[in-house]
RNA sequence: GCCAAUGUGGCUCAGGGGUAGAGCAAUUCACUCGUAAUGAAUAGGUCGUGGGUCCGAUUCCCACCAUUGGCUCCA
């Protein structure tokens, strides 16, 4: 047989070998890192007997493939480990993950907690230096239930028994340790030198919440010490731009104890929102948007009408007003629809853009509140937009596009998904088949990469999702497109048509922010603080050398600030290093500082964010500089 | 909501069965200062809340609240 490999070489051999043997073959070298295999595409355990032509990709743990079998391997040690030390834990199932592995198991309570990680860990590190061979073999279907049933396993037979009949199972052996296992799996646990268990967290049996919850353990491994410490001075490094830590320091929001999931806005913060909508508003109307504003609580009937009273009623404050149920919003659409239905429309109006700046309160559960980026009050910079069938594919279009250019203007990087029908929907098979081709035609034809999010759009129709990473890499939903042929019908909504006859628009729901709270958090994490100039609470600190130039420093402030540009006068009798400390932790873009030289030549002596360089320029050419800056809504 | 951890002055944190400490911030005074912390003094906390055990609880136990990490759910 003839076997290629990566760079185009080939080798023969006359008899079916393993990949480990072909490997072994080319390279020791490469055979002491290989952790799996691609054979003709397709990931492989090196254990895996080649006996026709192939292609051949030898995985090492630089290889995210390889990576991934390398800590699905640490998962099982940890496992291993857990069922020498506590050798009544039940074993559920251990993957590897983005950035490690887990392991869940079923335990009593308390029996695995975080300050038992030192002595797992250490067990885990013995089983690593017995350097044990890792086997894997496969058995029938009822031979494996029997097999795990004997071990008292009762969640591994569960797994066998879901499996499709007539299947061999496969299974890894690690010393007195066997664990039902698809692969890939390196070949001994000892090249597993550098692990770590980080956390230990509740988890549901199937990641359904009806089921037993189970014990978690969170870890992540590496060849070398040296990669596992570098990787956890980038957490602390990343944990350090956390929109919670730095929203305190640079005072832009507080959530108090009086309001859970209620944030405040302190004023730099509501510089920064505002800044925001500012241009939200400048962008909307420039692209046909109208806004509207309407109430925060509306009457029951209406949340019947619109079928949330059903179908989101537990996520909804409610109240009595004069004896009749009222609730606080969670949406912005039935206004958007009242204010639709206001008047007859025409097909000359459609498509017609609601925009809403709307704030809307959903009762999260407590658990799910984190910071700015799950809360119980948001605004949403809503748009309902009414439209004909013919105008779908259009609109998505020029949607999708601008939350593209809002997302380029900070940098963000996201990934969009299509979800479709949930269970506990509303509405026509034929309506749903329809949105959800509206919308993937237009991401089709926008040639955008997505995936997609089988059962998870709204009740009421299909969506585009847009997510955005935080400081560790966790995604957020910001922007949403949900297309809604719902809405219109419960509502009665409808339109004169060029022929004269009543017809029914179609509904999208959009968002770009998502939620403006969410979408600060993200900001402040990706630019950890560090604002692009125009979005800056502060642009400027003016600092007079001492306090005999403090007088000068005010009529700089002065001129600034007529200059429309944010600028802060720090008249505290302090020195100037104490001062432009100060201002440096608050991340302030420009320090101007002054004293007998700039009061004399009528100047500014100026630090950039970022640079030690000290420039003086004349007060005019630094506005513009400034003013440059902003215009460009420059990243730094 | 579930599992686990945490909760000490405005902030960051130490301590610990005999009713609390540091640094920063604040206030006052002195210094009048040229680019990442001038010095001194003063003030500030019933140790998340409510019960219980104990001669005595901030410390131990229970409940609740909030926060953090996950799960589930979601913008």
């Amino acid at each position: 047989m003839k076997i290629t490999l990566k760079d185009g070489s080939s080798r023969d051999y006359n008899e079916p070998k393993s990949a480990a043997y072909i490997c072994k073959d080319i390279s020791e070298g490469l055979y002491r890192n290989a952790c799996a295999c691609k054979i003709n595409g397709e990931v492989c355990d090196l254990r895996t007997v080649i006996a026709d032509d192939a292609n051949l990709e030898i995985l090492t743990a630089d290889d995210p493939d390889g990576l991934r079998a390398f800590r699905h391997t640490a998962s099982h040690i940890l496992a291993q480990a857990i069922k020498r030390l506590y050798p009544g834990v039940k074993l559920a199932i251990g993957p590897s993950i983005a950035d490690g592995f887990y392991y869940d198991f079923d335990c009593e309570p308390g029996v695995l907690t975080s300050d038992k990680f030192d002595e797992i860990e250490a067990e885990m590190k013995k089983i690593v230096k017995e350097d044990l061979k890792i086997e894997r073999f496969t058995l029938p279907k009822d031979e494996a239930v029997a097999f795990m049933a004997g071990k008292n396993e009762p969640y591994k037979v569960e797994l066998i028994e879901n499996l499709p009949d007539g299947e061999e199972i496969s299974f890894y052996k690690q010393g007195e340790f066997t664990d039902l296992c698809a692969g890939p799996h390196i070949e001994s646990t000892k090249p597993v030198k550098a692990i770590k268990l980080t956390s230990v967290a509740g988890a549901y049996w199937h990641g359904d919440e009806h089921n037993k919850m189970l014990t978690r353990i969170y870890g992540t491994a590496f060849r070398k010490q040296s990669e596992l410490d570098e990787y956890l001075a980038m957490i602390e490094e990343a944990k350090k731009r956390d929109h919670r830590k730095i929203g305190k320091e640079l005072e832009l929001f507080a959530i108090m104890d009086e309001g859970p999931g209620f944030p405040f806005f302190l004023p730099k913060g509501m510089i920064l929102k505002n800044t925001l909508i500012d241009y939200w508003r400048e962008v909307h109307t420039r692209n046909g948007y109208v806004e509207i504003s309407t109430p925060i609580m509306l009457s029951r009937k209406l949340w019947e009408t619109s079928g949330h009273w059903d179908h989101y009623k537990d996520n909804m404050y409610t109240t009595v007003i004069d004896g009749e149920d009222f609730a606080i919003k969670p949406m912005n659409c039935p206004g958007s629809m009242l204010v639709y239905k206001s008047k007859p429309r025409s097909y000359k109006d459609l498509p017609l853009r609601l925009a809403e700046l709307g704030l809307v309160h959903r009762h999260e559960k407590s658990g799910q509140l984190h910071g700015l980026m799950r809360v119980r009050c948001f605004t949403q910079d809503d748009a309902h937009i009414y439209l004909t069938q013919s105008q779908i594919t259009d609109e998505i279009k020029k949607i999708v596009r601008l939350i593209d250019s809002f997302y380029n203007i900070f940098g963000f990087k996201y990934h969009v998904e299509l979800s479709t029908r949930p269970e506990n929907s509303i509405g026509s098979d034929e309506d749903w088949e329809l949105a959800t081709e509206g919308l993937r035609t237009a991401l089709d034809e926008l040639n955008l990469p997505y995936v997609v999010n089988e059962g998870d759009g709204a009740f009421y129709g299909p969506k585009i999702d847009f997510h955005l990473q935080d400081c560790l890499g966790r995604t957020w939903q910001c922007g949403t497109i949900q297309l809604d042929f719902q809405l219109p019908m419960r509502f009665g909504a409808e339109y004169v048509g060029q022929d004269g006859e009543k017809h029914r628009p179609i509904m999208i729901h959009r968002v770009v922010f998502g939620s403006i709270e969410r979408f600060i958090g993200i900001l402040i994490e990706h630019f950890a603080g560090k604002f692009p100039v125009w979005l800056c609470p502060v642009q400027i600190k003016v600092i007079p050398v001492s306090e005999k130039y403090t007088e000068f420093a005010g009529k700089v402030n002065a001129k600034l600030i007529d200059a429309k540009l944010r600028s802060e006068l720090d008249a505290r009798d302090e020195k100037v290093g104490y001062k432009i400390r100060e201002a440096r932790n608050m991340r302030i873009p420009y320090i101007a500082v002054v004293g007998e030289n700039e009061l004399q030549n009528g100047t500014v002596t100026i630090r950039r964010r970022g640079s030690e360089e000290q420039v003086t320029l004349g007060i005019e050419e630094f506005i513009e500089e400034v003013n440059n800056k902003i215009a460009t809504k420059a990243n730094d």
